[in-house]
DNA sequence: GAGTTCGGCTAATGACCATTAGCCATCAGA
DNA sequence: TCTGATGGCTAATGGTCATTAGCCGAACTC
C-alpha cells in the first residue's frame, strides 16, 4: 500500500487548465481525496462515510473517485498502516538517539505525543476504526500495534533492570503511558493551552514520574 | 444465518415452554438484549451490527426485538447514558467518602478504574459510539462526559490550592488520569496478569504521583 | 372456554450504498 | 488533425438494513 506512485517518474508536467481555482496535478487529486476522507472518516466515522461525501469535499461525484482509487477500504487501510508505520519509526528514531533510558523514555513518549497532536486524525482514526479493516490489513496492523506496546514495555523492562526506574507492573506502566497518549489525539486542538512541544514535554515528564525515573 | 426454526409450514410447534432451561419473563428478556447488544456493538461496532445480529444471539428473528425495544439506537443510547451516570455517580461517592484530598484523587481514581475494567464493555462502546448517538442523546452524552471531566480537573485544582499536590497544568493532569483510564477498557480481561483491584490500586498510585501528591 | 395479550414469524417497504458499466469531453503528443 | 489516455458523469447492479405490517399459536384471565 505504499504510498503514492505519483505518475511514477513525473515524466508529464501536466499545468493544462493552467491557473483555474485549483490546481488538480494526479498527485494533487490522489492526496485531496485521502485528505478529504480522513477528514470524513474522523469526523462521522467510516462506516457512516459515504464515497459520495468523499466526492462532494473535493469536488466531485462519488463513482469519479474510483479513477483514483481502488476502493473505500484502500483508503482505511493506507490511513491505518502509515500511522503505524509512523509511530514505530518515530521511536526507532528516538530509541536510537541516545544510551541513557531515561532519555530513551523521555524521547519515546515525547514522539508518540507529538504525533498523538499533530496527526490526530490519522491517531484517532487508527484507533477507532481496527474493526472496520479487513482481514490482510487487520492483522497488519494489528501485529505492528503489538510491536509497539512490545517496545514500550520492554525499553520499561530494561529501566528497571538497570535500577533507572521502578515499577511494579511494566505492562500497566507502559499502557498507561501509551494510553494517557492516545487519549491526547481526542481533545487536542492547536491555540488550546498548550502548544505541541509544552505538551511532550510535560507528558515526558508525567511518564517518568509514572515508572519512578525521579 | 439460520437459528433452528421451523418456520415455512407456519405451524411452527415451538414449545416454547416457560420452565426451559432458560427462563425468559420480559424482564429477561429485555436485559438478554441488551446484552447481546452490547456484546456485538463492542465487537463489531454500532454501524456493523445488525438487529438480525442481535436477535440470533438471544435466539429471535431481527424483526421480533422490536416487540422489546423501540429502535436499534435506544439499545445505543441506554448503553451510554448509564454509562455516564454510572461513573459519575461513583465517583460523586468516591469524593464524598473523605476530605483529604489525595485520598478523594485516589478513590476517584480506583472507582474509575474499577468501572473500565470491570464494564469494560460499556466502557469500550460509551468511547467508540459517541458518534453514533443522535442529537438528543449525544448532547446528553456529551454534557455528562464534560461534568465528569471538570469534576476530575476542579478536583486536581483544589489539591493544588491547599498545596497537596503540584501540577503544571491541571488540564493535562486530569486528561492523562482520565485517559490511562479509559484505556483500560480496551486491553484489561479478567485472569490476566493482575486482579482488577490491584489494577485499581496500582493506577491510584499512578495519579498521586501525576499530581505530584508524594 | 372464549377472548385478550404476548411474543414469535414471514414478507414487505423504503432507503441507502459500494462498485461497475458505459458514455463523452478534453488534451497532450505525434 | 488524429489518437489514446485521462478523468469526469449518469445509470445500473446487487446488496444490505432498519423498521413496519400483518399473521398466528400459546398462555393467561375471568
Amino acid at each position: 500500500m505504499g504510498v503514492v506512485h505519483d505518475g511514477q517518474d513525473g515524466r508529464y508536467e501536466r499545468a493544462h487548465r493552467p491557473a483555474r481555482s485549483e490546481e488538480k496535478s494526479p498527485a494533487d487529486r490522489r492526496s485531496g481525496i485521502r485528505l478529504a476522507a480522513l477528514r470524513l472518516f474522523a469526523e462521522q466515522g467510516y462506516r457512516s462515510t459515504t464515497m459520495t461525501d468523499i466526492g462532494a469535499a473535493v469536488g466531485i461525484r462519488g463513482p469519479s473517485l474510483y479513477k483514483h482509487v481502488a476502493s473505500k477500504h484502500e483508503l482505511l487501510a493506507e490511513i491505518m498502516i502509515g500511522t503505524m508505520e509512523q509511530l514505530i519509526a518515530d521511536n526507532i528514531a528516538a530509541v536510537g538517539g541516545t544510551d541513557d533510558v531515561r532519555e530513551q523514555l523521555r524521547r519515546s513518549v515525547e514522539a508518540h505525543i507529538r504525533y498523538h497532536a499533530r496527526h490526530r486524525l490519522e491517531a484517532f482514526v487508527g484507533n477507532r476504526e481496527i474493526g472496520n479493516l479487513e482481514p490482510p490489513d487487520q492483522e497488519r496492523v494489528l501485529s505492528s500495534r503489538s510491536d509497539y506496546e512490545r517496545r514500550y514495555r520492554e525499553l520499561i523492562e530494561r529501566g528497571a533492570a538497570e535500577g533507572a526506574f521502578e515499577v511494579r507492573s511494566a505492562r500497566i506502566a507502559s499502557y498507561s503511558i501509551l494510553d494517557m497518549g492516545i487519549g491526547v489525539a481526542s481533545w487536542f486542538h492547536e491555540g488550546g493551552e498548550s502548544s505541541v512541544d509544552q505538551l511532550a514535554y510535560q507528558y515526558g515528564d508525567i511518564a517518568l514520574r509514572i515508572v519512578n525515573a525521579y
